[in-house]
DNA sequence: GTGAAAGCGCTAACAG
DNA sequence: CTGTTAGCGCTTTCAC
């Protein structure tokens, strides 16, 4: 050590007080040589506060979420705080316990709306900081307690339907995933932007690729005169997408294909995807904000965000 | 309390010691009317370990690294270890100091051997356990001694060139990223797996689906008679290819495309692209088994992890 | 402006 | 088999 207590040194670290030039000098210099560091689990124990914050997703593999990830890791990591993601796989049991175990290590949760009741109930009984994200229509949420950045799904749909009408498209089938709580929302905006079609409902058990894949044949041959699927999201419209072409369908000529979420790689596929942008990101990054404010002083300014959803139109729907 | 010490308790969660059937009925009770947790904190300050790992990689928008993080998360998670993920997006500066920042809130790290020379000098002089992955060839990585889990690159590219000549590619065009240590492996596959071929470079600044796409005017028609690109990543193929089809280009009958990683999109690209399994997921989950084990143990079997890279031929490489 | 003492909740070493 | 005694490395009163 060089000079002085370790209180002293804690309070300059902390920036709590001032202090003589002098003494400043001497222990920076220590610090530097000794290159020390805190030990946070110490520092936690003291405090109570870990500076690390949980994110809880349901699934990983899907860009929409990695995008979540990469928002809310930004401003963490520029707030100096560490993040702990987790994966619940949709599966109901497996988000309790990682959701418990994870309160544990942090000062705080965010994590998406479309958690098991159970688990949101768990987590806002937890009474740790906690943010949800995704699509919910205000006060829709049973847990509408909880602090949260939302996009309306619904109006998401809406626009997506609206630009099918006025493309013409009147037999549409939408590719449903009930499982998610999102999914309602989306068949509903889309019913009440297109009131003159016909739409008909196919309900999936997994939204993935290999889903929109395998789909494809009874969605596109099922229905007489289909001229539009929309997809709960990008990623079930990318498989069906692919295998459209596959099966010698004409998109958009025959029938117009659209997802939502504006995963990267829509706008690559052959055609490009029409799809709505949830802002992946920039749900992630005021999240995170919303948190650490939370964290840090209490009380929020706002406790519930909404961020306006954009139809990017792409050649997967145009005129035929 | 419920009739013992904490020592007590402490023994028997941590299955450290036998107790009479009673007293464990007992203390089992109190937990539970309780809901009595460990503080994790607390338990890290007396044990020094945390009982969380560290993941870095580069670039969490890659769903080759997202394969990563999903196999090493599984493997965690059934271990009862938490996960931090840091993303240094290609940052010298950055990569530094997340990682002594990261090293200290946890027992492990597992990061990519693309990590920035200092970077991985640091890490092994930190002497936190860490397992490498990705793809480096026996003995090539200046910090050897670190145990890592590899995937040969000279080998993916050698069997992506195999069947590129064998297709009778003679004009190859080589997307590079020379920013990654990866890089020059996948040259030097391409070029012993081809005598015969011709083949030109072009350093990219970027691995992303962007910059394949602004590459693929003077990729494709900077060299005369050109019929191969063969791509530093999936991602630049992706790109790389919906430029090409917007082009007119037609792919495989005029230019064969071909990437690196597998990642999961490629199969739905019209056409399929060709690419080569770089086990993302095996890869994720060896890295973390060995981690885990070297925590445990402080010693581990194997040091060094071989993967196989797998060619998957698709349509993007068929014959012309 | 600085330091001494106490304690955060746990585990480890040693008794009994 | 169970309890006692000491810390782990930090922050936090509260004196000086």
């Amino acid at each position: 050590m060089a000079g002085v207590s370790a209180t002293t040194v804690s309070k300059l670290i902390n920036r709590q007080k001032s202090f003589s030039k002098e003494v400043e000098a001497r222990i920076r210099a220590a610090i530097e040589t000794l290159d020390y560091r805190q030990n946070p689990a110490a520092r936690s124990m003291a405090t109570g506060q870990t500076r690390v914050v949980g994110l809880a997703v349901q699934d990983l593999r899907n860009p929409h979420f990695t995008g979540i990830i990469q928002g809310a890791s930004q401003v963490a990591e520029a707030q100096g705080f560490g993040l702990m993601v987790v994966d619940f796989k949709e599966k109901e049991q497996n988000a309790q316990n990682l959701l418990s175990t994870l309160a544990l290590r942090v000062d705080g949760i965010i994590a998406s709306s479309r958690l098991p009741e159970a688990a949101l109930a768990q987590l806002q009984a937890s009474r740790k900081p906690a943010v949800l994200f995704g699509q919910t229509e205000p006060g829709q949420l049973a847990h509408g307690a909880l602090p949260s950045v939302r996009i309306r799904g619904y109006q998401a749909a809406y626009l997506l339907g609206k630009h099918l009408a006025e493309s013409g498209r009147h037999q549409v089938t939408y590719l449903s995933y009930p499982k998610s709580r999102w999914d309602h929302e989306r068949l509903h905006g889309l019913r009440e932007s297109m009131p003159d079609a016909k739409i008909k409902v196919i309900e999936l058990e997994a939204q993935t690729m290999e889903a929109g894949e395998s789909i494809a044949a009874s969605a596109i041959y099922g229905a007489d005169g289909c001229d539009a699927i929309v997809c709960y999201n990008d990623m079930i419209a990318i498989g069906l997408l692919h295998q459209a072409c596959a099966l010698g369908v004409e998109v958009p000529g025959q029938i117009a294909i659209a997802g939502f979420d504006n995963v990267p790689t829509t706008r690559f596929m052959t055609p490009p995807l029409t799809t709505v942008d949830m802002c992946s990101e920039e749900q992630g990054e005021k999240a995170m904000e919303l948190l650490l404010q939370l964290i840090k002083t209490g009380e929020a300014e706002a406790t519930e965000l909404q961020l306006e959803p954009r139809l990017i139109v792409r050649a997967s729907t145009g005129r035929r």
